[in-house]
DNA sequence: CTTAACTCCGTATGCCTTACGGAAATACGT
DNA sequence: ACGTATTTCCGTAAGGCATACGGAGTTAAG
């Protein structure tokens, strides 16, 4: 990716000319940019991102695979496009109630949005693509904490926190409904299939803990884990902690 | 992968011959597998799974690409077979102190585990191979919550926690840390080629809180973001929360 | 009506996994 | 000692992938 890739793609991004105005010669394009990224998110939502590729783009827009390389400069920045028209998809809803409930609606908005496009987990970005859409959700993510107290600094690392941990979970839980889906095993045939050959395998009473508690959560879950409930259970631990930051500095504050 | 490989597979990760104790006829292998898995290991440390190959593993290994194949069934196996590797290479220490000390060793434990081997966190598994090392693993990750207080289940979730945080908070480190060294532009320079474009194209005064605290985060940092300052700020939210659970109940035993 | 600009796409390069089958090497059974 | 079953190593081929390059055809500007 050189210089004009960037401005290339940024200019796409924000839907905005900045260089030369194009010229209106030679054929009209058959489809549009917008076509485009809506066709790469059909797929990504449809395949997932590893399988996700310009010819299959390319089929669903009726064109050659060539083709689609004039509308956007290569796969990575149309991921990128496809990230923040995704992130646009729903509205960010003003925030209401106390720290906990608004922190609470960013942390479920984007458990959300994860399972409706599971392929985001599987963008690699750090240096993600600044587009309209992403500069509007971080400046609500923002929003939700303002006032509350914080520090700025402290502002940037609670918003780090919920993200980091809500995407972990959402992780969990994707990975876990994907394979279901995809082996057409579930939980529970899987561990009958694997249960007989490790009994053999395994020194008798060499895990106690893990027996005890795989057991218990087995029962409970039916299934080996229970990730909505984990992410449920995780939020509420990491939710008493952020406020307990703020009423340790308040009394301070007041006296 | 029918049920061959996976008996297959779980006797190469727990070492043992479950079948037929196999022949002793035909050329000797030339290298072992173990061989492999450190091959393997070594690939996928330097390039990330996305490139890890089966042909690299070969090549590193004097074999030709489809000798490998009569070492282990296939590549997500292998790939299995270096998780549990992996997870074996560091001692797990007996826990000690209080226990915010203990699971903030695990978390730490986990956070290093990844730094070393940053595909880890690539390889897309729930329902992971279940080899002697991650057995022990689980088991060691349990004992540090043991005689706390907790319900089995709730002993489940509270190690769900820290895994799923620790996983997102590590796979932003990584990211960034890899995102320098392959691009070769520093977050400076990567901002320096946005703002002046971004600038141009943004609405001014769109994004208040973004520009205050982005200004404050940078500053303080010096780069987009500080992933091990944010690990250790959440760890530590995170860490009160779970105190806070036991807190909570603990009157009421007593009474 | 020439020509510049643009779209669409064929081809080629160089990756990847893995199914299949053949050749060579080895040790067991007799 | 010798045939034969077994095993290893590997060549080939099928069916994927991104994208560089250049050519053919289409359209509008001058």
């Amino acid at each position: 990716m050189e210089n004009g890739d960037l401005d290339r793609t940024l200019e796409l991004l924000w839907r905005r000319t900045l260089g030369t105005p194009q010229g209106r010669r030679g054929p009209k394009q058959r489809v549009s940019v917008d076509e485009v990224i809506r066709a790469g998110i059909a797929v990504a939502d449809e395949e997932g991102l590893p399988a996700f590729s310009m010819r299959k783009v390319a089929d669903r827009l009726g064109l050659k695979l060539m083709s689609v390389y004039t509308y956007v400069p290569g796969r990575s920045e149309l991921i990128g496009l496809m990230v923040d028209e995704v992130i646009g998809e729903v509205e960010h809803p003003p925030h209401e109630g106390d720290l906990r409930n608004r922190i609470t609606g960013v942390a479920r908005h984007m458990w959300d949005e994860f399972h409706r496009h599971p392929w985001l987990l599987q963008v690699e970005s750090s240096r993600p693509w600044i587009g309209p859409n992403g500069s509007e959700r971080y400046e609500w993510h923002l929003a939700a904490l303002e006032g509350a107290g914080f520090t700025d600094l402290e502002m940037d690392l609670v918003v780090s926190l919920i993200g980091d941990f809500t995407k972990g979970a959402a992780s969990t839980s994707i990975l876990a409904r994907r394979t279901a889906e995809r082996s057409g095993i579930t939980d529970a045939d899987w561990w009958a299939m694997h249960a007989p050959i490790l009994e053999r395998v395994m020194t008798p009473g060499a895990y106690p803990l893990s027996g005890r508690v795989g057991t218990a959560a087995g029962e409970e879950y039916n299934a080996i884990g229970d990730p909505d409930r984990s992410f449920g259970f995780g939020l509420e631990r990491l939710l008493d902690g952020v406020e307990l930051l703020l009423k340790n500095r308040k009394p301070r504050d007041v006296s």
